[in-house]
DNA sequence: CATGTTGTTGACCGGTGAGTCAGTTATGGC
DNA sequence: GCCATAACTGACTCACCGGTCAACAACATG
C-alpha cells in the first residue's frame, strides 16, 4: 500500500454532514457545504460515500440502531420478576437513559422526528416507533398476566397511547433550549399512564356505572343529545393568510 | 371582458397538486407532473400560483385551518356543564368527527405528519400539535376544578401524554389501508387515558405506599439496584445494511 | 367580419448543484 | 532517489426543473 488513507477523513465528513443535515434537512443540504465544514474536498466526499443520500442513510441508521439498543434493553425478557414498585423504578432508570441519549443527540433526533428531511426516509422513524410499540405490547401482556394491569385493556390501542405519549415527550424534549429535569418528566409520565386522569371517587362514573348521579352537581339527563350532525363544524370559505409561513419569491 | 377565465382551472390544479404532493412530497413534486395531471399547461399553473411552495402553502393552510375548526369546537367553553358521563359522550362524538375528517384527508394528513415534505413547513404541524395541547391543558384545568381529575396531576406532562396519544392514533389511522372502527378506537383511548393501565387493587403500589408487599408474589427488596451505569447499553460497531432503504444510484 | 382584450399555452432560458475525472500529492518499498 | 500505488483535490460537466414570455386562441363588441 502506498499513501495510507486519512482515517479522520470519513469521521470529519460524517460529523460535518450531520451538522449540515440537521441545519438544512437532506434536500437543502449542499455537499459543498459539508465538505467545506469538514475541511475536505468534494472528491473526498465521493470517495467515502456513493451519494449524498448514502451519507444520510449511514448517519440515520447508526442513530436508529443505537436507539434500538436502548429499546432492547427495556425488553420484559431482560427484567427479573421483581415486585411492582421496584420494577417501575428499574423501568424508570432505563427510560431516563434513553431520554438522556435523545437529549445528547437532539439535533438529529429533531430532524428524524420531522420526517427525516425527506419523504423517502420517513419510514425509518415509523419503523422505530412501531418497534417501540411492539415492545409496549409485550410489557402490557406481562403486566396483565401478573395481575397488575386491567384485564379489560385494549392492548393495541393502549400500546399506541403509551408509545404516543413518550413520543410526544421526546419531541418536546428535543425542541427545548436548555435541558429540563428529564427524570421528573418521566416520573410524571409514568404516573399519568399508570393511574389515568380520573380521581378515585370519580372512577365509577367513567363507565356510566352511576349514570343518574351527577358528579358536577347538575342532574344527569337520561339520554343526552349526541352532537348534532346537521350543525356541523363551520369551515372557513377563505383561509386567512399566515404571516409566519415563508412566502414565495416575488415574480420577477 | 373578452374570453372568460376557466373557473375550473385553479380547482383542477389544486386537486392535482395535492395528489402529487402526497405522492412525492414538496421537494420531489414536479410542477409539470402537477400540470399534466390537471390537464393544464405549466403557464396556467403560474397564473394561479406564485410558485410551487405557494400552492403547497395554500393546500396545507386550508387543511390546518379546517382542523383547527374541529379543535375549537372541542373547547371547554363550548360545553355546557354536564354530568361527567354525558360530557364524555359529547367529547367522544366530537373526537369521532375530527378523526373521520382526518381519515377522509388521510393522504395529506400523512404528508403533514411526516414533516410537511420540507423542513420549512414542519412548524405547521408543530403549531397545530401545540394548539391541541393547549386545549388539553384547559380541559384538564376544568376537570380538576370540577373534582373529576386527580389534583396531583402534572398538567404540563399530562397534556403532552394525552395529545401525544391522540397524535399517535391519528398517525396510525392515516397509514391504514381500510377504515377501522374509529369510534371503538377512540372509546378505548378515552378509557386508557381516564383510568390508566393499573388494576384497582394494584393502584396503591404505584406510589410505593405498600413498599414491602410484593404484588408479583416475590418478596420486595428494601433497596433495589438501580440500573448500573457501568454496564451501559452496547452499541454495535457496524450498522447492518438495511435492504429497505433506497440505495444511491450506482456510480457512472 | 374586423378589432381589441384577455385567458392560455408550451418551447425555451438560466441557475443550480450532484457527481466526475484528469491531475496532484503523500507514502512505502527498493 | 525513484518508482508504483493509492489517496486526495477542485474545476468542470450536464441533467434537471422552476419560472418566463412571445405567440396563439377564444370571446365581446360595433
Amino acid at each position: 500500500m502506498a499513501r495510507p488513507a486519512d482515517l479522520n477523513a470519513k469521521v470529519d465528513l460524517l460529523r460535518a454532514a450531520e451538522q449540515v443535515f440537521v441545519e438544512h434537512g437532506l434536500e437543502h443540504a449542499r455537499v459543498e457545504q459539508i465538505t467545506a465544514r469538514a475541511g475536505r474536498s468534494k472528491g473526498s466526499f465521493y470517495l467515502h460515500f456513493e451519494s449524498k443520500e448514502e451519507a444520510f442513510r449511514q448517519i440515520v441508521e447508526s442513530m436508529t440502531a443505537r436507539m434500538a439498543c436502548f429499546l432492547d434493553a427495556m425488553s420484559p425478557d431482560n427484567e427479573a420478576v421483581e415486585p411492582f414498585p421496584a420494577q417501575l423504578e428499574n423501568w424508570h432508570c432505563r427510560e431516563v437513559e434513553l431520554f438522556e441519549f435523545l437529549w445528547q443527540n437532539r439535533g438529529l433526533v429533531r430532524l428524524l422526528m420531522r420526517g427525516g428531511g425527506s419523504v423517502q426516509f420517513g419510514f425509518l422513524v415509523d419503523s422505530f416507533a412501531e418497534r417501540a410499540r411492539a415492545q409496549t405490547v409485550r410489557w402490557l401482556e406481562t403486566g396483565i398476566a401478573r395481575g397488575l394491569y386491567r384485564k379489560d385493556l385494549d392492548i393495541e390501542v393502549a400500546s399506541l397511547c403509551i408509545s404516543g405519549a413518550y413520543d410526544r415527550i421526546a419531541r418536546r424534549l428535543v425542541e427545548m433550549d436548555k435541558k429540563p429535569d428529564i427524570a421528573a418528566w418521566l416520573r410524571s409520565v409514568q404516573r399519568v399512564i399508570l393511574l389515568g386522569l380520573v380521581h378515585d371517587e370519580a372512577r365509577p362514573h367513567v363507565d356510566g356505572q352511576v349514570p343518574d348521579q351527577s358528579v358536577t352537581g347538575i342532574r344527569a339527563r337520561k339520554s343526552f343529545r349526541l352532537a348534532d350532525p346537521t350543525t356541523s363544524v363551520p369551515v372557513p370559505a377563505s383561509v386567512p393568510e399566515n404571516p409566519g409561513v415563508p412566502r414565495a419569491k416575488a415574480h420577477r
